[in-house]
Order: C-alpha cells, then structure tokens, then sequence
DNA sequence: TTTAATTATGCCATTTATGGATTAATTATT
DNA sequence: AATAATTAATCCATAAATGGCATAATTAAA
C-alpha cells in the first residue's frame, strides 16, 4: 500500500514502452511483478489506468491524465539524481578539515598551490585547533590526524607513514655529549610529544627500543622543535618538520644511522559516502605524501 | 536497491521532522524501517544526506541539494495522486456507453433529463449497435445488457429485474382466440426474442413453464413489438417496453393473472476500479430502475 | 480455418523487507 | 558529577515481495 512512489515509476516505464513484456525487457523488472505492481498501483489510486488487450494496451482517460503527471515526476527523480551523481563526481563546495597545525604548515601548505588549481571549485574551511575528533557533532568532511587514532565507528584511511629522525641542536650535543648508541639516549633529555616512555628505533635490519625520559609533557609539534632549537634536548621526528633547522644549522642530525618508527597519518571521516571534494582531497593528500615518504625512506 | 523513489518520500518525512522518532510518529513507519530505509537510499546514492548524532540529525550539503529536489517532487506525486482522487469523486468526462437500443428508448431517456442535470460535468457518448460485448478492446465505460450475460472476467451488475407480461393485440385475440390458460399459448403465435422455446410464467404462488413457438427468429424487442401491434402474435415483456401501444389500445394485456421471469438488467464493466462518472452512471441507473421494480411489481 | 506467436496473469518456492524490542550512546537534568 | 531520559541503530522472527514457469487468451500469419 506503500510503494506508490515506485510504482509510478514502473508505471512511466510501461506507458513509454506501451507493453509490459517491452517495459521488461528494457527495466529488468520481470514482466509478473511488472503487472502485479501496476496493478497494485491501480488498486491503490482506485482507477484502472490501462485498457489491456492480450495484444497491445491502451492509456484509459485517468492512465492519460497521470502518465502526463508521472512522467514528470520520474524525470526530476532522475534528475535530482544526477545532480547528485555530479556532487559525487564534481569536486566542489567548501571542504571542512581539521587538522593539527603542523601537519598542515609543513605538509598541506605546499601543496595547495597545486591542489587548488586543480580543483578550483573547491573553496576551504580549515580548522588548526588541536585535537577535535568530534567528527560526528562538527561538520567537518574531514579530519587528519597523526599518531595511531583508532576512534570506533569512525573512518581512518592511512595517508602516510613518514620516516622520523632524531635531531638536536649542535649546542646541546655539545654540552650533552653525542650518543654513539641507541642506549645511551637513556641519558638525555628526550623531547616527546605526549608523555610516551618508549622510542623504538631501526637501522637496517636491526630494531631497538629505549626508555626515554623528559621534564616536559607537551602537546604541541612546533613547541617541542623549538625547545630542542633552544637546545633543551633530542627529538624525534619527520625530517619535513624540521627542514628549516636544518637548513639554518639550528638542528642536526642525532644517530645517522637509524631511524624512529614511522608517523603515521590518517585522514578520519564519519563515512565513507563521500562527496567528490572530499574523496579528492584524500586522493590527492595520499598520493603526494607517498611519494614523500618514498623519497625520503632511503 | 531499486526502492529510491519510495526512500525520496520517506527522506522528506525524516528531514521536515527533523528526526527520525517523530517522523516514524508522523507517517506510522516504525523507526527501524526508517533507518534502514535512510541507510538503503544514501548507499544508493553514495553520499551521506544526514549527519546523525543520537539528539539530533543535520542535513549534509548533499542532503540540503537533494531535500529541495525530493520536497518538490514527493509533493508533485501527492498532487496527482489528488487529481486522480478528483477524478474518482467528481463525476466528469465523457461516457461512453453501449446499450440496447430498446433500453435506451424505453428506460434510459426518460431517466437522462435528471441525471444529466445532476452531474452536469459528464457528457455522453452512446452506442445503440446491438450486442457488442467487446468491452476490452472497445473503449466502453459501461454496457448495459438485457437477459443472462454471464460473460467471463467481466463485471456484471444486476441493476433491475422487469417483471414481464404477456400482450397482444385485440384484433389478434378476436382471430386466434384468447388464452384463458398458459398452456393454450401453445396453440398460438408466441413472439420471442431469439429462438428459446420455452416461456415461464408465475401467478401468486404457480409457476409453470409452456413451450412456445412462432415463425421468427427476430433479435430486435422494437421489430417483435411492432409485429405484435400488427396482429402477428404474443409478446411478453416488461409493460414499459409497451406502455404507449396500451395506452393507444395498440395492445392489451393476455392472461393477465400472469406474468413471465423477470427480465434481467445488466451493467457490464471491465474492472471493478471505475471512474466517478461510470460509478454514478450505474448507480442512478440502479436506483431508478429498482424504483421501478417495485413499482411494478405488484 | 488453422497454426503460431505474443502477451498478461496465476502460482509457489525463494529471497527480501519489515517491525517490535533491545542496545549503545549522548544530552539534559538533578 | 552522576543519573535519567531520549534517540538512532541493530537484531531476529515474521511477513511480504519477487521471479521463473505454466496458463489462458487473443491476434497475426499461413
């Protein structure tokens, strides 16, 4: 009694196809529940709407008034469709991230230039306030983070896994002492984001893990790098975040010969229907930072 | 996957409700149903149209673009599904309608002047050809059949049962003498419609059956009439077939104790699902010739 | 007139959707 | 801060729709 709506549309389907069996053919929709559902829509309105004949079917005078009507109406169904077949196709609109602010001066920055000439119908809203995983309260399309956050019923794509690094500031190493050994950082002022206890590090083939001890307990990126340009000791990070340093020789490089676990970045959604603009920019942000890390791994 | 018309409707309910409890309030669909639905038809799509917290639903961009389209569109099916509804209750259009052309002289003109007035919006379009029962091919609204026409999926109504009499002329009477009892007919002339033999005729409680006989085969009630008026013989027929011959003392009533089995009045549809003007057609012309039943009757 | 082809519908096993109660989760209230 | 209340999503037994096949009925062709 309720699939009127639908009805409708097989109904259109019929008349333009003037026979059932055509109508079949051309929809799918096998020719028994072609006529059992016009029927139950005839049923349903009171009216017959078609004069059958085994061989052809007639529109009655109240199949003719409504057809005039249906055919409208499922030609705008369609259309409302297609239209949003073109969100999903057509990047456009305003793109809601949230991001944390270093990912997105150090990694995203340079690579608007190029995003936004691609995609010039997307405008931007981008939040850098720290940490807002709300996700399903906010109306962000979409949001980035780094580290491992395995929010439930919350969608996480991995961008990237970036190398990190060890660096200090040549004064600190100075007055600290260079460690020659993963071992010996266990006797240095470690700078971590969060109070975390424990860097695990790489070289080659070889895994090592080591206690790490610090007076600070911050959660901020771009503090944590200024603190060890200040020479309040070693970090561990992607080297892109610290490019500037050391360019300028306010960092170098601790242990050249290994390396921390890799950063990982995901991209968070609340779905996964998303429309074009969002799928693009996840798109575009995974291919990029691959190749990033690619390039950096070795 | 092929319910997105019927999903459009539900949609429309969730986002004017702005939630979907009271939507399932409004509308009668339970709430999982309308979840599911919601689900079914943004999976459909491939985007998401409602952001859902458990207090509140939002509409995403997506869902913002579509809701415009789909209110418009569900409010269009609403409208003519109201038309159609119009259609059913206001008697309007053309009717077009097969009848004996006896019935029509005798019992339908004298009816028309107030029908016509009544339902003022309805014209006509009658076919007086004899016997054409097409119905599904021939775009009949209605036919109106005399005698036992019990043809297969077709709608029969049974609008009057005429009571019968036997006539003839007086100058026929004085030739052939006057039957004082149902079995004399069988020594007379017994004009019939078609070729049955057999007539039978009730008086109170008696019912007996005589087996008549005539030299014609005649398929017209005005042709047997009007040889009954010509002295040919003895007709039995409703007495408003005949009234004007009684009043011109063309004809007079034979063994008038007696009278024939009831004449029987049919409406012949294709379909159940009958249009205002066709609805009413039968009626009217089931309560004016009930009327006349009983009128007549005794 | 007979034959063949075409069409809508009835039937029934299978698939699919439904709806009431439960669950999980969040907001408003105390 | 803790509780209560409200809401959307999930679960599962039941109900309903579907689709392939057979049928009836009719027209077109032979």
């Amino acid at each position: 009694m309720e699939h009127l709506l639908n009805d409708m549309a097989l109904f259109v389907e019929v008349v333009k196809a003037m026979s059932f069996r055509r109508a079949a053919n051309a929809t799918g929709v096998p020719n028994s529940t072609l006529s059992r559902r016009i029927s139950a829509l005839e049923k349903g309105i009171g009216l017959r709407l078609l004069h059958r004949t085994t061989r052809k079917i007639e529109l009655t005078e109240a199949g003719q008034l409504y057809y005039e009507r249906c055919k409208r109406i499922v030609e705008e169904a369609r259309l409302a469709h297609e239209q949003l077949g073109e969100m999903l196709a057509q990047p456009s609109g305003v793109l809601r991230a949230s991001l944390p602010v270093d990912f997105a001066v150090t990694f995203l920055a340079p690579l608007m230039p190029e995003f936004s000439s691609r995609y010039p119908g997307i405008t931007f809203d981008f939040d850098l306030t720290p940490r807002r995983v709300d996700m399903v309260s906010e109306p962000f399309d979409v949001a980035i983070r780094m580290g491992e956050s395995q929010d439930s019923n919350l969608i996480a794509r991995q961008l990237a896994r970036l190398p990190t690094y060890l660096y200090a500031s040549p004064r600190y190493l100075e007055l600290s002492g260079e460690p020659s050994e993963p071992t010996d950082l266990e006797q240095h002022e470690c700078l971590n984001i969060l109070k975390s206890g424990e860097w695990t590090l790489h070289k080659e083939t070889q895994m090592t893990k080591v206690s790490v001890g610090s007076k600070f307990v911050i959660n901020s990126v771009a503090m944590i790098r200024r603190l060890a340009t200040l020479d309040m000791g070693i970090i561990l990070m992607p080297k892109e975040i610290v490019a500037d340093d050391l360019d300028n020789r306010r960092l170098r490089r601790v242990l050249p010969e290994w390396q921390g676990s890799p950063a990982s970045v995901y991209a968070i959604t609340e779905t996964r229907l998303l429309p074009a603009k969002t799928r693009c920019f996840i798109e575009f942000l995974s291919e990029h930072l691959d190749k990033l890390c690619i390039s950096t791994q070795y």
